[in-house]
RNA sequence: GGGCCUGUAGCUCAAUGGUCAGAGCAGGGCGCUCAUAACGCCUUGGUUGGGGGUUCGAGUCCCUCCGGGCCUACCA
């Protein structure tokens, strides 16, 4: 038994999430933990609501709330969601939370005591009408390499050409139009990178088996040009967590909040001190999981993120843990994903095109999405959501190879023997054969599980679904049961073990399926098998079961057609 | 502009430089009748984007061209 830390990448919080989104980091971080609990590992899983920045001051504004109450309220509804999709998380917490504020402030009079922070002081756009300083993208104007009308201060998204705000052409603040803007004399403090980057150049090149996609983007940073940069770790906001040296007050830093980038990992470690609080447990229960001084050397930490993600995770956040000279644990595994595209082009969450968490669960139950966005998640390139696919993966995978199984097991034996396992008979050269298989598949779906291949994980699966089929329709009981209904009990007996048996391999991709399949069996041992002909004799003769009528139904033509025509864009 | 990823069957994807490039779906044929017209067996289908090179041997390595995508540090 091993001790697994596993975070996924935390959603932000300014609106639901689209499946592009899910598919990325949280669905399968859950997959992941639910298979480590599965095979007996201590896990805490972790994920929170990035609740700081800009983006998240305006859509409180748009919506008329104060930010702290639409923080709140999006939080419980992005937490429903997760419920909704049955994301197995030990805590889903909050940037904004207490314990996130004390650790971020910690970690930054760390960094101060340890020479890593500098205070530069430097001259940003200010917006007299919106009253707030602007981030480069929130600047509109007149590209003056193309003449393209709305540049944005950062690039021109005309021609790609990187802007300084000052250089654009009658600008104005993207929020409000307003021109009224100029440019004010602001202190910031910087993290001190670059004199980490030995340090974390030696620690990427250690981690030889992660992604090429991790590990590229890792050390595109690191060498670009003039190499790794310092960064800002401040912004001039009212919402996020206020500048300050440890428990002590930053002189010159008054008003000022950590930058969000900063903060948003630490909560990490502050969700485990979240969950520690709400759980009533003592500091060291969650300390445990996180310092390599009280108890955190024998832990294994895997986060999972989508690739815009990476460089924070592999640079910023490992800077900070370096730089505070302090014993914390450093990530093991990163598990990053390309993006998942939708019908010819990309989610957008602006344009409301795609699917988003509460639309997908409105119409279809979680394990349908679950599945499917699993078995086609975006490991090796970006992939692509099309209905059509959709439609043929779940209804041919769920329906019909794992549904109709179970269906033809549970009614057959129903009519013949009565809904209890039957006895008589005994296992023969046919299931002696199946189990020898089947414990092949089994290895090889844990060997991928294990390695976090879940496109393979997901084809080994459901290659063990398919083994029952090819089982029962050469052992053929409803021709055996004419001549000898000892030996098609003996065959049916098996196959509820089969359905049993699937319930437990299938738990980490379908929760529910999964749990409604053992349910029927009457069953509660979820032990992961191991052998085989103890895994199948867990139902004994005379257990009774329930006949699930349609575990999974299909998605119709018609279906497919209104949904594709409602998802096409321009939500609401 | 620079960097990285990617291009394999109609579709979605596999293949430590080493059998005849494989699966699933779709298509075709046969079988079965327990089951959600489901399941099983067999089968059609490829100049691995184009061209050149290295090698006994290239989907894999190198060069070049073409197509798709991502990143490029103040969105997060």
């Amino acid at each position: 038994m091993a001790r697994i830390l596993i975070t996924s990448a935390i959603p932000y919080i300014n609106g639901i999430k689209h499946l592009g989104n899910l598919v990325g980091s949280q669905l399968p971080a859950d997959l992941y933990a639910r298979y480590c609990r599965a095979r007996g590992h201590e896990v805490m899983f972790l994920c929170a609501t990035d609740e700081h920045g800009t983006p998240a001051e305006l859509a409180a504004a748009k919506a008329g709330k104060p930010v702290a109450d639409y923080c709140a309220e999006m939080h419980e509804v992005q937490a429903e969601l997760a419920r909704g999709f049955r994301l197995s998380f030990d805590h889903f917490g909050r940037s904004s939370s207490p314990q996130n504020h004390r650790l971020t402030q910690y970690f930054a009079g760390r960094l101060a005591e340890n020479g890593l922070i500098e205070e530069v002081s430097e001259r940003q756009v200010y917006s007299n009408a919106d009253g707030r300083f602007l981030p480069d993208r929130y600047i509109e104007g007149t590209c003056p390499n193309c003449g393209y009308e709305k540049a944005r201060g950062d690039q021109c998204e005309n021609c790609t050409k990187q802007l300084d705000p000052t250089d654009l052409i009658d600008p104005r603040s993207a929020i409000s139009g307003s021109t009224d803007l100029e440019v004010r004399e602001t202190k910031h403090l910087y993290l001190k990178q670059r004199s980490l980057r030995g340090d974390l150049e030696a620690w990427i090149d250690s981690k030889t088996d992660w992604p090429v996609l991790t590990t590229s983007i890792a050390k595109k940073w690191l060498n670009d040009g003039d190499g790794l940069q310092d960064r800002g770790i401040t912004r001039d906001l009212s919402w996020g967590i206020p500048v300050k040296k440890g428990e002590a007050d930053w002189p010159g830093m008054e008003g000022k909040v950590f930058y969000v980038w900063f903060d948003a990992p630490i909560e990490y470690i502050a969700a485990s001190a979240e969950w520690a609080e709400k759980n009533g447990r003592p500091e060291a229960d969650w300390r445990r999981w996180w310092r390599l001084d009280e108890g955190a050397e024998d832990v294994r930490y895997v986060q999972f993120m989508g690739k815009d993600n990476v460089p924070f995770h592999t640079l910023s956040f490992p800077a900070t843990i370096m730089g505070s000279r302090d014993p914390w644990k450093l990530v093991d595994y990163i598990k990053s994903f390309n993006y998942l595209n939708y019908d010819g082009g990309q989610f957008s969450t602006s344009q409301g095109r795609g699917v988003f968490m509460d639309q997908a669960l409105s119409i279809l139950p979680a394990d349908y999405w679950r599945w499917w966005l699993l078995s086609h998640a975006p490991e090796s390139s970006d992939s692509e959501f099309t209905w059509e696919n959709f439609q043929a993966s779940v209804n041919k995978d769920l329906a019909d190879v794992l549904g109709n199984f179970v269906s033809r097991v549970t009614k057959f034996c129903r009519s013949k023997f009565g809904e209890v396992v039957p006895e008589g008979g005994a296992y023969g050269d046919r299931e002696q054969e199946l189990n020898d298989d089947l414990y092949i598949r089994i290895r090889a779906y844990d060997a991928h599980m294990e390695a976090m291949e879940i496109r393979k994980a997901a084809a080994e699966l459901r290659a063990i679904w398919v083994a029952g089929n090819e089982y029962l329709q050469s052992a053929a009981p409803w021709t055996v049961y004419k001549e000898d209904p000892d030996q098609a009990a003996a065959i049916i007996r098996f196959s509820l073990n089969l359905i049993r048996l699937y319930a437990v391999l299938s738990a980490p991709f379908i929760p529910d399926a999964a749990k409604a399949m053992m349910d029927a069996m009457g069953c509660e041992d979820d032990t992961w098998p191991a052998q085989m002909t103890h895994a199948m004799e867990r139902l004994a003769p005379g257990q009774a079961f329930t006949t699930p009528e349609m575990p999974f139904r299909k998605i119709s033509d018609e279906e497919r057609e209104e949904w594709q025509a409602r998802f096409a864009g321009q939500r609401g």
